[in-house]
DNA sequence: TCTATTTCCTATTGATCTAGTAGGGATATG
DNA sequence: CATATCCCTACTAGATCAATAGGAAATAGA
């Protein structure tokens, strides 16, 4: 499951579009959101239309237009959007339940690697079929709270910059691990 | 983490080497390894180059020739072997701890896609860089002496044909859950 | 109506990767 | 010596990726 340039742009998108509605901007301009978060805008374009085609966002034109979510947040998988645009999420087909497809191995029934395999994809799935665009705007937004950071893309009329610190690259931070905003019903204690 | 087919195949020709070997075959050859697993001969070479390059396999040529381990399975990473072939398990670069390199997010502390991305990598990572070739090796023979198969690249001599059951795709079976075999110490109680 | 702004649509491109194939050279056995 | 095996380099057809290009269609305000 390796996420194409596609796959980020778009869903770093829907969760823009997450964030800015939860904030009272229900639609972005796709160039207002290209310049602001780096993205090629006629790359982007392409990705709003499929997008659009499969009803994760809907549009209007014109002036004043541009793209807004076409339904709940907490309706929209990521599991799902990575399908649609990157394909199947297991490592091997022969382990995937939504795109199976044999391989040639003589007996998949003994295969180690298979075995192996099914547990990646399982791992994988477990998380990216759980999580939905709520919950990971939910997160950010608490996180950018904490942080009193605006995100980018609402600087519209605002002169307000937001100062943005320099990523270093320690790998042992970040993650989900808030109290537990986890989408199941496992609420552990702490 | 997408498993390309060159990094199938040199998998599935280290169990099988760690099958043979742990049932007294010590060394393969190329060509027996193709017919029997199904896999084009000449790609199967390469691998293997690539495979006795980083010192996973040793190798004896002219008749009688072979492939063989060339150092003990439990020293033998997936996610090790993967990386090679394969580059990077991380879905995404910005979350990868061995070939870091940051994206265009104007934020990376506070990117929600990031955040995800780093809970899918670091699930693959527990899996894939805790088990061994061992570990897979010894789980496979157990299931193959449960259901009385010999492995199919062990007929030389012995006219006994293993029947191979026909697959169906039912993916509720399989994974790696035998009775806590797992490699770390996490030994839970039946 | 005219103009500016925005999405929408189709085509094209250069670079890279994939999954091999092809042909022969070096080396070991008997 | 013949034969079997690994070793090495080159090549390819096709797919995919990440854009880029150019303009058509719709919308809003003057
Ligand atoms: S069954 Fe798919 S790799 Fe063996
Ligand atoms: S930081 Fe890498 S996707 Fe946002």
């Amino acid at each position: 499951m390796k996420l194409s340039k596609r796959g980020e742009y778009a869903l770093r998108a829907l969760i823009d579009l997450g964030i800015a509605s939860e904030l009272g901007w229900p639609m972005l301009q796709a160039s207002e959101l290209a310049t602001k978060e780096k993205l090629p805008i006629k790359f982007l374009e392409q990705i709003f239309t499929q997008l659009k085609a499969a009803g994760y966002v809907k549009s209007r034109r014109g002036k004043f237009g541009g793209y807004s979510l076409a339904r709940p947040m907490s309706q929209i998988k990521f599991g799902t959007v990575i399908r649609l645009i990157d394909g199947p999420l297991a490592p091997i087909r022969c382990v995937s339940q939504m795109a199976y497809v044999r391989c040639s191995c003589p007996d998949e029934v003994h295969c180690g690697l298979r075995m192996l395999m099914l547990d990646v994809r399982n791992a994988i799935t477990k998380l990216l079929d759980r999580y939905t665009l709520a919950d990971i705007v939910e997160i950010t937004l608490r996180k950018l709270r904490r942080d009193k950071v605006t995100p980018p893309f609402l600087s519209r009329s605002t002169k307000l910059r937001s100062v943005l610190p320099p990523m270093v690259n320690r790998l042992g931070d970040g993650g989900l691990k808030f109290n537990s905003v986890g989408p199941t019903s496992g609420r552990r204690r702490k």
